[in-house]
DNA sequence: CTATTATACCAACCATCGGTCTATTCTCAA
DNA sequence: TTGAGAATAGACCGATGGTTGGTATAATAG
């Protein structure tokens, strides 16, 4: 009987597709390559000659969130129209699409995905969004400081600050939901928007900037992208996994 | 032949030492079970009596950690001869030192303490003192907000600042040593004592403090204590776990 | 067209994992 | 002395991530 064979690279994206549907319902920990394999019908052998380990599973699925996030980004940093600090507030703005995005994406998985299980995967994803951004956000400040618009000693650090801030939403809104009495989207995203505000004067006031100049996306995006997908169809992801004792 | 019979109490602190021993080198998913009993000379029957699972065991070394920093912080908040930045400070610096203290107590594990892997073991250790530390952050910031002191719309997001500042200082600390050339000693805490200065700027802007109000303990400290332990007999653990592919 | 090699794939198999269970030994108060 | 319960031992379990030996297809060379 004849084979069909799909092509390589899309057995590939398709891995990583039920992968990253399975991770983000279950965690990391809990979805088994089993599992997995399973979703994607594949066997195990198949598996292994794509990815070197569950482990490397897990490091293509947080590189390619970092890629997508970091698209159409580039051309910022070189973009002549921009002073620094228009800058930095579209890199800001475009970092925080992303997250919103993907959190967005994930909608109907809300409550799980920002369970402690998933510690690990949204690290990785962290890690590698960082990764990916940190460099451009280092030039940005850097040029700022040259020019007098920021004032700060440390551009690598003040960097980092900012890329802590971002990572740190995901534990605000997991607060918010696991914390809330109603475990309910809109107690998450007014946390997650009052966070936001916090942040952005705590960075005009780090770079010596006036208050309002940082703005982090406009003020009530979060809950206009994340109403848009509610309404939209729920991911049914039937689910044989296990629970853990 | 006699059984010997030791203290019950002690049994239990004996498992979480050596706990703490295998997973500071080797991480906590790489420690196995069997590992940490076969390291405290304990059967599993022993260690099930004692602990519900490894998780629990987690918790209770995070626990542990977390008590121990927070011995002696008490009094801070109640002691009514510090107005609340110097309350703020006493807090800061204490919770600074225990984190320099239990570092420092791992010094042998340097390079490997600050490996991914343990990802989760400092997950917990980190939870764990926020949650103690944090309410206590919170009341000193709301009693300087409310005698004019501190400056911000929201203390507990301030708090959450500074306890990510806290985490932070973790990761700088690795980065020092995973990207430095020469891994050394000297690299990690060099970037760390610039961070630690960059951290109390960031927050005497957001607290709209004048620079150099907020004193994350002494200038050098961490230092000092680093290089008195680094002299101190290495803890030589012989290893017989296995590599991850 | 055939022979050869590299790629894509399969599924049985393995060591080890965290956790359970039953049996036994020890401790100490009544 | 004895009985109850705490403490301990270690065989055992299902599931896991990972390995292996092998097969079928595709690509290429002669």
């Amino acid at each position: 009987m004849p084979r069909i064979i799909k092509h390589p690279e899309l057995r590939r994206e398709e891995l990583l597709n039920h992968a990253q549907a399975l991770f983000l319902t279950h965690g990391y920990d809990r979805a088994s390559l089993n599992d997995v394999i399973a979703a994607a019908g594949v066997s195990k052998g198949a598996f292994y000659h794509y990815f070197a380990s569950k482990e490397a599973l897990l490091e293509a699925l947080a590189e390619r969130f970092a890629r997508q996030a970091l698209a159409g980004v580039q051309d910022v940093l070189g973009d002549p129209a921009l002073d620094p600090l228009g800058r930095l507030n579209a890199l800001l703005a475009k970092s925080r699409q992303a997250r919103v995005e993907t959190a967005a994406e994930a909608w109907a998985l809300f409550e799980t995905m920002f369970r402690p299980e998933n510690l690990v995967l949204f690290h990785r994803i962290n890690l590698a969004a960082s990764a990916a951004f940190s460099p451009l956000l280092v030039e940005i400040i850097r040029q700022g400081v040259a020019d007098g618009t920021f004032h700060t000693f440390d551009p690598e650090g003040v960097a980092d600050i900012v890329m802590q801030f971002g990572m740190a939403t995901h534990d605000v809104v997991a607060k918010a939901i696991v914390g809330g009495s109603d475990a309910d989207m809109d107690t998450a995203i007014e946390a997650l928007e009052k966070r936001v505000r916090l942040y952005e004067i705590a960075l005009d006031r780090i770079l010596g900037l006036p208050d309002g100049s940082i703005r982090i996306g406009e003020p009530g995006y979060v809950r206009a992208v994340m109403t848009a997908r509610r309404a939209g169809p729920t991911a049914a992801v039937p689910s044989k996994i296990r629970k853990r004792s």
